[in-house]
DNA sequence: GATGAATGAGTGTTCATTCAT
DNA sequence: TATGAATGAACACTCATTCAT
């Protein structure tokens, strides 16, 4: 048996992650990704069965980890819809924050993806934001949150705006402080642009 | 005057709409755009040089006309700048009510746009950015904006809030009212999502 | 429009017949045949969906000449059916006289097709054995020909027979002289190895 | 005698033959082979140098039984040519008797090899029609035969008719009884198609 | 300008074979 | 011997682009 130190599948997705945040998908090439994970083309579609399947396991594990910590957080019981948003904003963050690359990929290739009707990753984007609506109905429920909210407006756009500035960050982490991006978006997202009178 | 009667020039990008909104600018095949403009492949190549070019032209058209308009807006000294967000964003969902299908290749194939450095859209997408940026100024200066915001943040929060909703919207029209859209979105950046107290 | 003097689609098609013949379908490469050719390899895709329809119309020709003299033989009723086998092995000889190669080709990849259930072509195969059965049948209604014989069997052997003699003629037409095959094989089928006493 | 038991030589060699009988030689993969056989793909490698050389020990086997049977029978003194002939035929159908996917093997197999001139299989081909050549030639000089039988075209033409029905009777063994194909096939090589008067 | 047959560089994928363990 | 993960040459097929008519 011939083995190489090292865990070649993930050695693989990892260079998949590099490569897709580089070139975008389409032009990433396997050659590339097997160049980058250091193995031959061949061993590639050992770990994967083709460059669609690498894609999707890679938005398929951060989706599984994303919505495990949100369920989580949304089914605390010991602290209100508010707190868990801002657990929630940096769960995000923390998540990407060691893989920028990962970000990017995220952000970029999960439209594409819902072009295709390949339903596994539409389930976990719909319960994900079914995850977000829960909290607000909460607060709504607890006379919090302003009732004449449409939940499913507010948590697409709360997405979209959050996808938009990790993928700033991503691509230019020196332009944008995490931390400022956080703190921002907590205060966006509860009072909105106007100055507390 | 926009007219379709043989004007194989304007045929094409409207067809070509049509495809990258249906397939994504990846999948879709220039044979495609031809047969669904009613040209023969050739003369998509004697109005527009190559594929990308004709992706170009119609992201350059949108950021065009939405940064001329977005423009006029911002320059207004009639009104107050939170009434010029209602405007800006107003005219986001104008521009794209007649036609969905630009909504979904504006949407989707900015990002991609931007992994290339062609320049050219990079511009339009900064000054874009830079007129929301403006406002957001002109309010706290105005001290009718909270002044602890990050204006670079919050603008990029915003137009990602929108792009999430405006790609829902477009995607499946029915899920998502129009007028619901604005005038959430109007509220959410107003006031966020706190109730008023 | 760009046009060459000449049939691009027959001359794919001869090209294919002359390449299949020297290497065997699996073992002949698609650049192969477009040189042969004198094609660009983008061209073939243009006249035949993949290779392996290239081989499918290969057969599909041969087979449909054949029938159609066959069934014209069979149909007559100004001979006797011993003087239609004659005919019949005339006709199969002058097919492949003028392309030698084209018996190769259909004597070789003839079962391999069968392997797969591609139906149109047992179809012409069951048909053909179907039109010799009568023919055999025929024979012995007139009594001309032995009762005892299985017609299902006795038309396999004689297709085989002509099959493995078409192969060798075709790969060293020196060997073999047409004339002395179709002798001899009419004197076999009619008397079998006996001398007649 | 061959032990099923421990003896991975053997156990490779009858999984080829059904895999080679199943897809066919070019669409078999070696895979497919060791994991019939119960064992690894590198075993396959210590018995046998390379796919082909499976394939030709196959074939060679089978054609060196065969050939030292039809020895036997042709070198005989104490019978006629005819009844050697019959024998022979017996001989044939005895051998696939027992595995049909060998005779789908033997049958399918045995041009493409002829296609390289890989020569050690000619030689055994070449050798075995010699025997039939001799018997006809026998035959013919005790004024049992018919003189004016080319001997070489004779001896292709049964060859070949056995091929054809060797092959149906495995790819389908209930569509043919073998007593009849025996049966059959003796008549038709001794008498032809006509009836005795 | 308009056409569409022709082009061929480029790429995802396969699979026989190897070799470190 | 035996293993099976690893290899990489090879190939079918695609599709943006060209250009003779």
């Amino acid at each position: 048996m011939r083995t190489k130190e090292g865990n070649k599948e993930i050695d693989i997705l990892e260079a998949a992650i590099r490569v897709f945040a580089a070139y975008g998908y389409h032009n990433s090439k396997m050659h590339k990704i097997a160049e980058e994970a250091g193995v031959a083309i061949g061993s590639v579609y050992i770990y994967y069965k083709n460059k669609e399947t690498i894609l999707f396991e890679i938005l398929r594990q951060v989706w599984e980890k994303l919505y495990t910590q949100f369920k989580d957080v949304v089914s605390r019981t010991d602290i209100p819809p508010l707190d868990k948003f801002d657990l929630m904003i940096d769960l995000l963050f923390d998540t990407f924050n060691a893989n920028p690359s990962l970000a990017i990929v995220f952000v970029n290739e999960q439209f594409q993806m819902q072009l295709n009707n390949n339903n596994s990753h539409s389930d976990y984007y719909d319960k994900f934001l079914d995850l977000g609506e829960n909290v607000v109905r909460e607060g709504i429920d607890l006379k919090q949150f302003d009732p004449s909210l449409e939940t499913k407006i507010f948590r697409l756009f709360v997405l979209g705006g959050l996808r938009q500035l990790l993928h700033q960050w991503a691509q230019s982490p020196e332009s944008l402080q995490l931390n400022m991006i956080r703190k921002n978006v907590k205060y966006i997202v509860k009072h909105g642009l106007l100055k507390n009178s």
